[in-house]
DNA sequence: TATTCCGATAGTGAC
DNA sequence: GTCACTATCGGAATGAG
């Protein structure tokens, strides 16, 4: 088991105060006063009045994401394209993206389906055009995104760390502890959040571009609306990072295989009681084991 | 076409006066005062706080139909027998019930699918639990019941006449006519209510007890929920009690037919227009067709 | 082809 | 296996001092 021993960098969330953190490679200047142009294609629409049929624009709903060409005419995206934005500008998101390098860009989920949900996407475009299984098969690529992936890991350690601790007894004891000055050698392990992320990806992306998973292993969060959304992480729809590449006759490689898994009924992923397709009940029952978890 | 020369009886829906009408063949006396022992048993079930799983008793929720026995020992009833109810104890029921004869009870439909919306209840035990295909080879009962659907056709279209002429332009125009001292011979014609007026059963009813619908056409109506609210009076599953009674071979008997018709897509009652199995749209639609319709 | 509540499912639109 | 909205479809309960 690895531990988090260190306080790793905070990726705290709140709105990006202008190099507040320094991680951006990338310059932003006068975009930063742009910056939700796609950031805010992809959030949650704002509650807005009932559109009566044929009545006028609505004010404050989410804009799909579109972008006006050379001639200045609007271009529909692909939707399923929109992770590109990202990686060629991710200047433009200091909101989503947490760290960048020349290999590499982690953003934030826009839809986390987890306390911590992260996503590292690989820049190169010899790479990040393909398929997850056939993209790993080049170890040397597949090297450095498990890199970058366990450092992306670390972050969310700690921002899992940030946002539970309060409530965690482990931490607690730890805490108590140093404050009472107890050698270092002698303290209580402390909770050990590293163990609580998932590294991964789906069998079947939905999103064109290469995209890891990192996230945190609670499913808590109100994005997780379908069967789908659970399904996707907790069946071996979920491929750790640590199985690719995928042997070449791997059953997750098979459609059929990854829309049983898509379509099997719901079990909780911290106690294993079955929810058939009870997905309300699944719901429900994971606030109740969320609340227990954040107190380990 | 029949016309609607006289004003009938009025039969207000307002919280029956003792007296008011006098159309009672049963006493009622102290009985006036639990007249909600069964009336409230099938009235919507009036908004209550939404119930926290395992919280104490809802306040004033509907009841459903229940009786104590001798023994004072709650017994549950059928729901699909509730109408035996109207038939044996007219009396308990003074909002509900219009008329009472030896032979019949008239009341309102508890979840009237169109601005009028009565039912016609036999009270012959020989003939109230047959099925009206079997009930109403018997001419004798079936000249009865129509005779008595008749009438009470008439009661509804006054009904109706109260609730809507004061929208209705033919209505109007013979007022205006008349206070101007028309000659009664030249009057314009009003509005044919009567005609709006459909007298029919249902080719497999779900209530248990023999019951002939006395409706208006408009199917305006917030308890028109589901498909087969609709489809029920606005296919061939709706028998006109002139068609009864059915002959041996016909279709409307057999059950694949009467579901077939159930699952319809949704046709317009008044300008034929298909909305498939978009409710809403037709529920919509129905409004502006009341609207106009009122009018006539 | 009782009503009602709740919830699962299905289709669509997004510039 | 985008999200979010609307709507359709499906089961279960429906009592009670």
């Amino acid at each position: 088991m690895a531990e988090v021993a260190e306080d790793p960098e905070d990726i705290s969330e709140s709105p990006a105060a202008p190099g507040s953190h320094g991680l951006h490679e990338t310059s932003s200047g006068p975009q930063s006063k742009k910056r939700n142009a796609f950031a805010e294609l992809m959030a949650p629409k704002p509650k807005a009045p009932k559109p009566d049929a044929y009545s006028g624009r609505s004010s404050a709903g989410a804009r799909s994401p579109s972008h006006k060409n050379s001639r200045g005419k609007t271009t529909k995206l692909k939707w399923s394209g929109a992770l590109v934005e990202y990686i060629d500008h991710p200047d433009r998101f200091p909101q989503q993206v947490i760290r960048v390098t020349d290999k590499t860009v982690l953003i934030r989920d826009a839809f986390p389906k987890a306390t911590v949900h992260l996503l590292l996407l690989p820049r190169s475009p010899a790479h990040h055009d393909l398929h997850p299984h056939q993209a790993f098969e080049d170890r040397d690529f597949l090297a450095m995104m498990r890199d970058e992936a366990a450092s992306a890991a670390r972050l969310a350690a700690a921002e899992l760390k940030r946002k539970l601790s309060t409530f965690s007894a482990s931490s607690k004891a730890r805490n108590e502890a140093m404050d009472k000055g107890v050698p270092f050698d002698q303290l209580p392990e402390g909770r050990d959040y590293l163990s609580d992320i998932r590294i991964g990806v789906h069998a079947h992306p939905s999103m064109d571009h290469l995209h890891v998973h990192i996230i945190s292993c609670d499913m808590h969060s109100d994005k997780v609306k379908h069967r789908k959304h659970y399904n996707s992480f907790n069946t071996p729809f979920f491929i750790p990072l640590e199985d690719c590449p995928l042997a070449e006759d791997d059953e997750r490689r098979k459609t059929s295989f990854q829309n049983a898994n898509l379509s099997k009924g719901f079990v909780c992923w911290r106690c294993g009681q079955e929810f058939g397709n009870k997905f309300a009940e699944l719901k429900r029952h994971l606030e109740t084991e969320f609340e227990q978890w954040k107190k380990e």
